[in-house]
DNA sequence: CGACGCCTTGATAAATGTCAAACGTCGTGG
DNA sequence: CCACGACGTTTGACATTTATCAAGGCGTCG
């Protein structure tokens, strides 16, 4: 069971905001608000088992002008499943276990957004270093980490450009802080030393 | 009732995190964590009506390894009404109305701190002016903001340095987007020209 | 083989941080 | 009452970081 959409698809945006309630089953899937003049900003990456679409940035009047669409999409070719948002809020108005749930992730959700503006406080090569290590934990096999997603992507996710991502990349490599194998592109990143990341 | 603290006091800190929420009753309170090398984040302001104290960023295993300390602070003199988290949870779980509001409360602290993460990709000017139209929704009295936080603190709120705050100031006023009456510092402000704030 | 996408690298420009000093206000103590 | 010092703000000169613009390399796929 769940639904299939390729790479750089997307899941839900425009047409169908806060209808529906996602897991992922297989693959990356990001979320991601695009202003008016063209700039994105990624909320984050979710990978299986990450729950997402339950914190709409819109809700509860606390809307931004500036932002010209909110969506989710594929990183690459995922499959997820749905539930209506409003039998999920029905469901849990009778389940006391599923209510509690449900706001443990709602406090999971606003921890990590308060993270991730701590990290956007600091400079290139610290969040390039927290996003590795981040990922190291998520998605890392021992040391190795096989990155879903594009410099581009990274880029959009901490708030600088693809070059610098790209240079910071470099520039941690030659500090030997990590390694990087001769994947497809840069793809893949072995984390050499932690505390140097941070 | 509630209990009274001096400005620039500490509220809640290393001793007792996320023993009570709290509720502002008067004043205004700052949440903030700061870094090992002494750098500051302050995470919001909380003025009267709002509740803090729910959202502790280590909680669940989100723990932050570079984080000092956690704690709020009252800004000026304030008063602040204090409740046993575990008395709130438990409380929620048999009456499903206030389970729902704290959901509510969760969600928007999410949504919340995503704007914040949106505003710190965007350059100096853009963070002040949106930090500046925010404080005219919150605690403006037609055109009017007294801001009762320092330069300072809306630097460390936005990422950015207290100079850069102070020249961000001068620069839109020159530019007429807002004015700047003589009030003890630079502490009052006039709302002219908001869609220049964007 | 050739075109395209993604990544890297370089040169330069713009934004912001850092260091330093001056100004005004306020509270304190002579 | 006035002088002084502490504090917060503003402004200036300069250094550093990051963005922008441009080009080239490398792999993939038609």
């Amino acid at each position: 069971m769940g639904i299939k959409f390729g790479a750089n698809t997307e899941i839900c945006g425009e047409g169908e905001p806060r209808e529906y309630v996602y897991q992922v089953v297989k693959g990356t899937v990001r979320t991601q608000k695009v202003l008016h003049d063209g700039r994105r900003k990624i909320e984050g990456f979710h990978f299986p088992g990450d729950i997402f679409g339950l914190f709409p940035g819109d809700i509860f009047g606390l809307e931004e002008a500036d932002v010209h669409s909110l969506s989710a999409e594929a990183v690459v070719p995922s499959t997820v499943r749905a539930t209506k948002r409003r039998t999920l809020i029905w469901l849990a108005s009778n389940d006391r276990k599923l209510a509690e749930e449900l706001l443990t992730l709602a406090l999971r959700e606003a921890a990590r957004a308060h993270r991730q503006a701590l990290m956007l406080i600091m400079t290139a090569q610290e969040r390039v270093g927290s996003f590795l290590l981040e990922m190291g934990e998520r998605i890392g096999i021992g040391d190795l980490v096989m990155l879903p997603m594009s410099r581009h992507d990274i880029a959009d996710h901490l708030g600088v450009t693809t070059e610098t991502v790209s240079r910071t990349f470099t520039i941690l490599e030659s500090a030997s802080a990590i390694g990087l194998p001769n994947a497809p592109n840069g793809r893949a990143v072995v984390l050499q030393d932690r505390s140097a990341l941070k």
